[in-house]
DNA sequence: TCGTTCCGGAACTAAGCGGTATCGTACGGA
DNA sequence: TCCGTACGATACCGCTTAGTTCCGGAACGA
């Protein structure tokens, strides 16, 4: 990773600075905070260091103290993101799927993972770093998940093996992205159970109604 | 449409100047396209009077004169980009995509449609008139070429009548938008066609197998 | 207690941008 | 020829932002 924020103050800093006050670790989790729902609200291009020092009740210094600037930050704030990777396993594809669509319909209000993907996209064909971070934290962790629910359905034989699999992984995510970008608005869990029963579990008994047959023959 | 363009000047400036040197045609065209090419470049956000201006060799004048500002003048760019409807019509479903794609994939290096649209995503949250004339010149007329495709399709009996066609159609561009933000590469057209025949015919024909027996029980 | 450092807040410089005005020049109708 | 306008270029004003610095106050170690 490029350039590492200054942010190993936990323990460093509290030796260095033999007298005198410590950096606020709360402070720290208030800025990366208010830059991530600020991002999701008016995305990278917009965002500014005064307006997250606002947003946080802290002022400017209080950033440049920590990091270098915007950037550093916000991949920082993504970095820092705890990922709670409990991948649902119910023992039924649907389920699992359904599940997971429950969950990401459920985060509104929070700084939405989709909504901080919309922000960032204008800026990521320009910083490299944030797009790398931006697959490590927010792309691939979902698709991985995704993985995993197909992986297991195969596993336990409730479809045959999908060849293909990263295509058909990223059709439930692309067409959410789609959605969010073209109409504008958050999908709800209505749109991830149609999208499932109309276009996913489709494809993957499609190809076990046309495809091996041709294998057998 | 909120606020017209000043560009009635084809016939209307030169009537009302009646001394005087006119409104240069080409100096419009130069400057849309200096648009249009900076924002599939750089972002709407990005996007800069004056940076339109000296990229179409012109002075910021020229612009005022003729557009109240950036928002106008993108929007009146898009506006008049051509729109080249030749729906694809061979009498076979996958040659009709298949060409289609060729089409999508032979853009490289123009003002990408696609890039533009990347461009502007991240503004269209906050500008009404711009997520219109988003919808209106590149959203719609891209998925009502992959509907009449499909439609057709039907009509010669090719495949079944598709239930969800609105989500069908929107699988192909959702699945370009999605590699063309996670991964930031330009789809080619091995990428169109193998989205084609792993996606959308297994499908479209799945729909065939699975559904259609359930109609005749 | 005393010195050091952080805190929020505000002032400040420098740079960039939107939008207007101006200048010399190039057209084009009368 | 003369007048009026568009043209590119530049200067200018007002505003926003990046990034730095300073302030009074508070927290911490010595």
């Amino acid at each position: 990773m490029g350039s590492d924020a200054i942010v190993n103050n936990d323990a460093g800093a509290a030796e260095r600075n033999l007298g005198g006050r410590h950096l606020d670790a709360s402070r720290d989790d208030a800025l990366r905070d208010a830059a991530l729902t600020l991002l999701a609200e008016i995305g990278y291009d917009r965002l500014t260091v005064e307006r997250i020092a606002a947003s946080a009740g802290a002022g400017k210094a209080t950033i440049y103290r920590r990091w270098s600037g915007k950037a550093e930050l916000v991949v920082d704030a993504l970095m820092c993101q705890k990922e709670e990777l409990a991948v649902p396993d119910t023992g039924d594809l649907r389920s699992d799927l359904t599940t997971l669509a429950q969950r990401a319909a459920a985060q509104k209000g929070q700084p939405l993972d989709i909504q901080v993907m919309i922000g960032l996209v204008s800026a990521l064909p320009r910083d490299p770093e944030l797009r790398e971070v931006f697959h490590e934290r927010l792309v691939n962790p979902s698709l991985a998940i995704i993985k995993m629910i197909f992986e297991r359905a195969v596993a336990r034989g409730e479809i045959p093996p999908v060849q293909n699999l990263d295509t058909v992984v990223s059709i439930l995510p692309a067409l959410v992205f789609h959605r969010l970008i073209v109409t504008g608005t958050v999908p709800d869990e209505q749109f991830f159970v149609s999208i499932i029963d109309q276009v996913v579990l489709p494809l993957v008994h499609a190809k076990a109604s046309t495809v091996e047959p041709d294998l057998f023959k």
